[in-house]
Order: structure tokens, then sequence, then C-alpha cells
DNA sequence: CTGAAAGCGCTTACAG
DNA sequence: CTGAAAGCGCTTACAG
């Protein structure tokens, strides 16, 4: 391995001054000395040590997407990424931060662990947090001293920097459509209301819609769950022995509504015409399923960019103040109401 | 933040004695004195700069998936990551990582780039490639100091470590099964059959199956693509105007599985009856289509995990000479067939 | 059991 | 335009 002191000894000049010509500042060097530099560079292959760099320079470049991991995260029992909204979501954010030249670090943040000693342990540039719940603020994410950017989050803090999909508008505009298609007796499935989050969010939304409508909320039709064969095969078996009270369904991820739709399938309960169902991300699985899935979308991918350039416009100064982002949520009409 | 210099000055001992604390060398510490030391760590929240630690040691502790972008990235354009495939694969990746105290960093690698400057830049200690083709082995993963695995690659070098499915026994007994239902006439659709890899070592087990039953091989039954609704229509369509050829399909893919149904399904064509389909894979969403789709199974999560555990035994030390791994396949029988 | 010192590969004031 | 030197935070022979 190439390393500075060599070149110099080679090219005759001290350390600084090919330390210069790496980092093109060139008024710094002559143009001779640099053009035999170069070439040496080029020669020998050199490439820079990014520890040695950092260590001196306190700038890693590299930007950490961290997720809580809520529950279990042994992907022998929960296949967490079975959902397709994370590849997406990840091969967004990995484009962009490699365009503008950063390195992409992911990991898992598991209740005991705090991302603060991560960050110090490799000299984290910025963090993007996905999916984090109020409470995890004092704990995993305690006293991060880094520009970081919530991904789907709702912390309740106005000094953090958010993107958030705009899930109550979703849960909202969803639940009216199953109105507006004269559905009334509309059930809610959710992963866990237990902490505000995007799924109670959506669910808010749901309320909201009904309570417009003037249509009774019954706790009794709001599923909490996880997408899986097990869970709709569940919910399909107890709305075929409840038929008269469910028209409709309006469940807040399309896996999660795909999921839905099998267990009706298994118990025989035709969708949309005896049960509609309604998703919600618009993911391209969503259009192979039968019926072509109904469903609120959002861009995966567009998330993925805002938040790298947050972060990135965080980095730079160019962004001092606290951000708030809400994303548009766009109805998408196919089979399934 | 805390340095063990700071901590040296706390203590009143010298950096050394402190550094062995931390790196557990207790044997050359007097147990009051390590008391002392770990008492101001834990007050001081002591976190150690993994860069400096690098910079000495040599050894990083990170881990770099790569995939070599065969094509355009950008995720606007070609979402490569909505098949849930490489979700589930980077979630066993990075858990198995982090349960040996390794760090995940994860990066597409475009065709100018060579991977041997971002591993000396970073100090990798070792790579996981997924999918690298033959003739990327002299550009993209020239000279690769470090350990390293393949994975889904077919790459034709001994002297490398590969870890792949069973693919070409894959092919066979997915064309296999449909000849015993009975189809004789079976297409097949892979991505690319240009390089050798995956698609095409599921392509010769397709050809294999027609041999072994003496059915001819015909080339305008072979189609090549990616998943999307396009492609999919297209073969419908295809398919509709050429209904005599064709009883069956072999789609190298879940993914692109369901999008060939949904073209049939636009069509009008009828699966199973009129045309069976078999996919590759065995994810999640092949369970929730209607059909229920027929597929070859592959276990992912275990991929992930043999992946990691032998670059691991290869850092170690305790795997010296090239291993090739053939991961087993498993026919699930459902209703496309 | 403990310390002083060198060194990993880089950058950056400072001096000339 | 160029160099000598200090220093980033750590580890590691070497000496006592």
């Amino acid at each position: 391995m190439t390393s500075i002191s060599k070149i110099a000894e080679m090219a005759n000049v001290s350390k600084m001054t090919v330390s210069n010509v790496i980092n093109k500042k060139y008024s710094k060097v002559s143009k001779k000395t640099r053009e035999r530099i170069e070439k040496i560079l080029e020669e020998t292959n050199y490439t820079p040590n990014l520890f040695a760099r950092t260590l001196k320079s306190n700038e890693s470049k590299i930007i950490m997407l961290a997720i809580p991991q809520t529950m279990e995260n042994d992907p022998y029992k929960n296949k967490a990424f079975n959902n397709p909204f994370y590849g997406e979501l990840i091969n967004s954010i990995e484009y962009n931060l490699r365009k503008s030249g950063y390195f992409f670090m992911f990991r898992f943040i598991n209740g005991h662990e705090v991302l603060q000693k991560l960050i110090i342990n490799w000299n984290i540039d910025g963090v993007i947090v996905l999916g984090a719940i109020k409470h995890e603020m004092d704990t995993i994410f305690k006293d991060i001293k880094v520009p970081s950017v919530f991904l789907d989050s709702y912390i309740d803090t106005d000094d953090k920097d958010v993107i958030v999909t705009d899930d109550e508008q979703g849960g909202f505009i969803a639940t009216e459509h199953l109105i507006k298609s004269g559905r009334r007796k509309i059930g809610i499935v959710v992963s866990s209301l237990k902490d505000i989050g995007v799924a109670s969010k959506r669910y808010y939304g749901y309320k909201k819609a009904l309570k417009k409508y003037q249509l009774p909320f019954d706790s009794k039709k709001v599923f909490e769950g996880f997408p899986s064969l097990e869970f709709g095969n569940q919910i399909g078996q107890y709305i075929k022995e409840h038929k008269e009270r469910f028209d409709a369904l309006f469940v807040y991820s399309d896996i999660m509504a795909l999921s839905m739709i099998n267990g009706f399938k298994n118990h025989g309960i035709k969708v949309p015409e005896e049960v509609a169902v309604i998703g919600f991300d618009g993911l391209y699985i969503g259009e192979l399923s039968e019926p072509k899935l109904t469903t609120v979308k959002q861009d995966i991918t567009l998330k993925g960019e805002k938040a790298v350039n947050l972060l990135l416009s965080k980095l730079n100064g160019q962004s001092v103040s606290a951000e708030h982002h809400y994303l548009p949520v766009e109805l998408v009409i196919r089979e399934s109401v």
C-alpha cells in the first residue's frame, strides 16, 4: 500500500506537497512539481487511507441508516424486510449518498444500544433514522450530536428534522374512498397502536374520516398484527364469522393488505364484492395482485432522496433550523375497492 | 469526546494502562488500577475512536456488501430492489455481521469503479460480492486483497470462495415439474443470458430437463427482460397470439413470475389451465398471489448467514483453501402449475 | 505491574 | 512555492 510518505520519497518532496496535490490545492504547488507527483500517484495507483484522513479532519463521509429494532430481529423469525418498502428506500438512500460522495453504513439498533456510541465509534457524519418513536428519543437516540434526519418518525420534538409521509391524510383519503364507494362498515388493520408512529397516524386519519361522515367508530373493528399468512387467515376467519359487521377494510400497508386479501380468499370472502380492501404504500406488488390493489401511494424513492438531501444540507450548514416535511399521498384506484 | 489520554490523566496512569483495561488485557494491570480506570470509563461514557484503532491495527471490522450495477442504477428508472429477495438477503447479512461484532457497509459498484480502491479507502476487512459475472473479475473486482465471498456469482475461478444456490438443479426441477404435470410446450423467461450468471444457470437446467424428456428446444420460447408491468404485458400478448405454442412457462424469479401472471390476466390467459407458471425464489409474495405461485424455493436468509460465516472463517484463518458451496433448492407446489 | 515513546497515514498551521 | 513538525486517538514492542 502506497502512502503519502512513500510518494513523497519517490518524488523527492515533502509529504505536505503530496497532500496538497492530492487535495487539489494547486495554488500551493508549482505546476512542474504537481505534474511529477500526479504521474507517480497514477503509476503507484495511490489510494488514500480515509481512516487517517478522518482521524485528522473529523469528517468521515459515512452516513448511517439506523433502524430501531422494535421486536425480535432475528431474520429467521421476523423477516422485516419481506416488505419491499425497505428495499426501495435503501436503494434510494444508497444511490443518493453515493452520488454525493458519501458512504453508506446500515444498521439495526437494538434497545440496549445507544446510537451516539456508534456515531463516536465511526465518526459518523450524519444519521438517517427510520421509524423512531417518541420514547426512544430518551434511550436509543439520546444525545445525538451529529446532523440527523428522522424518517417516518413521530417524535414530538420541534428541534429535530423530520420527514414523514402525510400519514394521517393518507388514512383519511383511504377511508374516505371506501365511504364514497358506498361502504359503511369499515375495519382497520395496523401494526401496533401502542406507540405514536406511522400506523397510529394512519389510524387517526381513519377515525377522522369516520367522524366526518358520521360513521360510528367501533374498537372491535381495529386489528393489530404483522404481515403473515397466519394473521391474514385469522382476520379472514374473524370477518367470515362476523360478516354482517364488515364491508371494507383499510390496511395500513400494501404487504399487509395482500396478506389480508389472501386470508379472505382462503375463507371464501370475495374482494371487493363482500369486503373492499384498500392498502397503503403503492408498491409494485400491489399491481400484481388479484384483484389489483387499490391503495394510497407514497413516493418511497423520493422519500429516500429527500432524506439524503436534507441531511446533506444540514452537514453543509445550508439549513440551520429544524425542518418538518410532509410528503404527499395519492389515491391509486385499482380493483380491490 | 473523551479520549484515552484524557482518561489517563484523570486516573493518573499512562495511556497504555488505560488501553490495556479497555482491551481487557487484565494480566497487565493490577486489580486496583483496573477498577479505578473502569469507574472513570463508565462515568465519562468513554467510546473508542475506531478510526484511530484501525489506523494502528489494520482491522476495521467493516464488511462491505458490493453489488455490481450492471445497468442504470438510478432508482427512479430501475427499482432494482423492488424484488424482496434483496431486502431479505440484506436483512440476514446485517444481522449476522452485527451478531459477530462487525459493521455493515453497503454499496453498488458501477463499472468505472474498482472495488480494491474502496477497500483500501476504508480498510475493509472483507467483502461479500453479490451477482458478479466473469468479465468483471478483470475490472471491478481486480486485485482484491482481502477475504471475499462471491454470492450468486459464476466467475469461473477455483481460487475464489463462492456460494450459489444450485441454480441449474433448480431450473431442472422446475422444468421437470412442468413436464411431469403434463406440459410439453414450455417457454422460459430470464433476465439476460448475455453473461453466465444465475439466470443462465437456471436456463441450462431448463434445457437439461427438456433434453432428458426429449422435448425440443425452441429459441423462440426464450424471453429476456426485467420485471415490469410492460414486460409482463408484452409476453402476455405474444403468448396470446401464439397460444398453440405454449402451455407452460418457467420464470427465473418469483417477482418476474408474478409479472408474467399479471400480463396473462390482462390478456385473458388462464393460469394454470392454459399456461402453467413456475417461479424461482420462494418469496412471501408468492404465497399471496392468485393463483398462489408454484416455485423453486431457496433459503435466502440462510444464504446470507452462510456468506457471513464463510467470510468470517476466512478472516480468522480457519478456512484457507477456497470453498464452493451449492445451496439446495426445493420444489414448492402451490397452484400455478 | 507500569510508563515513555514510536508509529499508523494523514492534514494543517507555521516558518521560510 | 516548499518543508519540518505537531497532532488526530489509538496500540504495541521495549524497558524497567
